[in-house]
DNA sequence: CAGTATCCGATGCGATACTG
DNA sequence: CAGTATCGCATCGGATACTG
């Protein structure tokens, strides 16, 4: 940030001069999330260049907040979040619950961006109450760039999740058609799947098991449960 | 910031955009300590220049945190929180006790501010213990530029206390003569005012009851009940 | 994959002075 | 008291290309 410090004792001010640096907390969200590579955090942080991501992970380690070290298999590097670092964690969700309780939601669906909602629903999704074999789910979203219509999320039970951009071959189990900013709204939880399918703003195809307990597999943002509040 | 936002759907980065600026949480701690005034939030954030406050003010108010309205008396205009703003208030906290927790004590100890220091101190003094009567106690800080050496608190039973840097008059009750390290440190919860007078780094002189007990109605800082925790 | 290097532009913000 | 006005620099950080 401009200028030096705050030059002031109080823990807040040394805390804010830490913390309160542009991506910072959203870096942190990134890897409270799970990140822990460094490419995987620039997806989940895609508009910071890779220079100021590189620095801020530099200045998060000289803080105490994150430790980088090679990881398990292919002894690839890993950042990790330190104690003190999983201490903000609270901190970071009071961020988000605040948001989503004050800040209207057509400022939020003014930023629209296919790649981290679907990176974000890829993170939460949940296998529990799909089929026990693998299923292909196929997002086609109108209204965006050509090279991000279409998005396969491929769900190997015991496996995890999958996000693709290019075509893996599978059957598709399920197509899920919409526009970028009612999928999001689903995700946020201001809108329903039940809804947007009744007003088909969202068209589902294929399986019928898969397409009536969406609303349930598709797990939502962490803060779609807050209640919003009006000014 | 540099270059606008963020542009995340994520309460998260949203909440972020608004309140990771440049002073503007410890503007909020100032606020949240119940200062309501122009000149007191320059007060309470001295190195903050007053077309900057006052630009922070504005998006704040744009921001839905603060509102601003003619006062009581005098109709002068005064900054309050709103029920948003009253919300970010566990955040604050959070970030001061994450700070006083994580952050070495070193740290703070060399961004000593003379002004904060007795503008924090005046806020948080506890009349209780002291006389019925009202007490003047005068600091005399080694150290600092001569201009900052003598500060009066006044308190008055039932009427608050009085911060003055120029000699009020009155009969003093209690001098308190220190280096503004040690007082600091003491505000801080790192040292104790026993500790301190034993090994010299502050001489009490004038009423014994007022000296034994100073601890006790000097207030500490908020966050100084906070254990220390080492990387 | 995991970053660096370089460059340059926008702007945040600090300092100071001034006003109703 | 409660701010505005002005100025100019520093630096933050965005974009792009490149490397081991």
């Amino acid at each position: 940030m401009a200028q030096g410090s705050y030059m002031q004792f109080c823990p807040v001010a040394m805390a804010a001069e830490i913390l309160c640096t542009r991506w910072t907390v959203v870096m942190l969200r990134e890897m409270m999330a799970g990140s822990t590579r460094f490419n995987d955090l620039r997806r989940g942080v895609p508009r910071m260049s890779p220079a100021l991501l590189s620095q801020r992970l530099k200045d998060l380690e000289a803080a105490g907040i994150v430790e980088r070290k090679r990881g398990g298999e292919g002894g690839l590097y890993e950042y990790h979040l330190t104690s003190s670092g999983r201490e903000l964690k609270p901190i970071v969700m009071a961020f988000g619950a605040w948001g989503q309780r004050w800040i209207e939601s057509e400022i939020a669906l003014d930023q629209l961006d296919v790649q981290l909602l679907m990176w974000d629903m890829r993170r939460n999704l949940d296998p529990k109450p799909m089929p026990a074999r693998r299923s292909t789910i196929e997002f086609l979203f109108s209204g965006v760039p050509r090279n991000q219509r279409q998005w396969w999320l491929i769900v190997t039970p015991g496996q995890g999740t999958e996000l693709c951009t290019i075509d893996p071959g599978y059957d598709v189990d399920l197509y899920v058609a919409s526009d970028l900013r009612t999928m999001t709204a689903i995700w946020m939880g201001l809108d329903s799947v039940r809804a947007a399918v009744r007003e088909e703003r969202v068209q589902l195809t294929g399986d019928k098991t898969l397409a009536s307990n969406m609303q349930t597999w598709l797990g939502l943002s962490p803060f779609a449960r807050e209640r919003k509040m009006v000014a």
